[in-house]
DNA sequence: ACATTACATACCCATATGGGTATGAGTCAA
DNA sequence: TTGACTCATACCCATATGGGTATGTAATGT
């Protein structure tokens, strides 16, 4: 077997610098292909196939608009990298104590508890 | 080109689930490389190269004690990942309203600030 | 000395990557 | 209709992955 595919999950994906970056262009809001390929300074095919590889994790989706494509965020798939790595968060932050802690997991009750406020 | 080596940052590293299973058990606190063989149910070779692969990024640290190689984790690699990622966690927590940035931001600033209490 | 245990490394293999160029398909303008 | 533009796909290539088996090298045990 070789590397898992890169449209395995968004660990994958998003281990791709490029991709990466593509991503924090869209942050902004949507852009077209054009767009991306002047702002990265690759050729289209590349970033074509970079956008594929978003598409197929859900991490990015497409409008058309005549014959635009504008690509726009979906950072859900990322939460699943978040929520991991979250818990490594205390190895690096020395200064991560008991209040801290109580912090975090009272605004992470919050969250899922979805809207209720 | 082909794809960015493993070893080239934690992001590559750890887009890898055995490697992220890995980091799991270490999380307990230092294993021998056989303890991990065991847990993890594949061969030791193998293991012993994603070890290798954590070692390189920096993920793990080790500790020979007569012919056991005992590995710890080593999470500070971790941060770039985590604090990219963070900058997309309004995309999906959609109750991420602007008194939890102010709370986040007044949580980074203490942590950048050091040990000062 | 010899066997055993613990680990790393050397290979071999199939796979699919990121890069590129060339081409196809759809949309709009003259 | 013809041409220009936007984008996706089809290929080709070098690379190194994750998986495996076989082998080497220390350290411990007998």
């Amino acid at each position: 077997m070789a590397r898992a595919a890169t449209t395995t999950d968004a660990f994958n994906a998003v281990a791709e610098p490029r991709r990466r970056q593509i991503l924090d262009l869209l942050v902004a809001g949507e852009r077209s292909v054009t767009d991306l390929v002047e702002a990265l300074g690759v050729v289209q095919p590349l970033v074509s196939k970079h956008l594929r590889v978003l598409r197929e994790v859900g991490l990015v989706e497409v409008r058309e608009e005549g014959r635009q494509r504008l690509y726009r965020l979906n950072g859900e798939p990322l939460k699943p990298i978040h929520d991991w790595v979250r818990q490594y968060e205390r190895t690096w932050s020395s200064r991560f104590d008991a209040l801290d802690d109580v912090l975090e997991e009272l605004k992470q009750e919050e969250e899922d508890n979805g809207t209720g406020h």
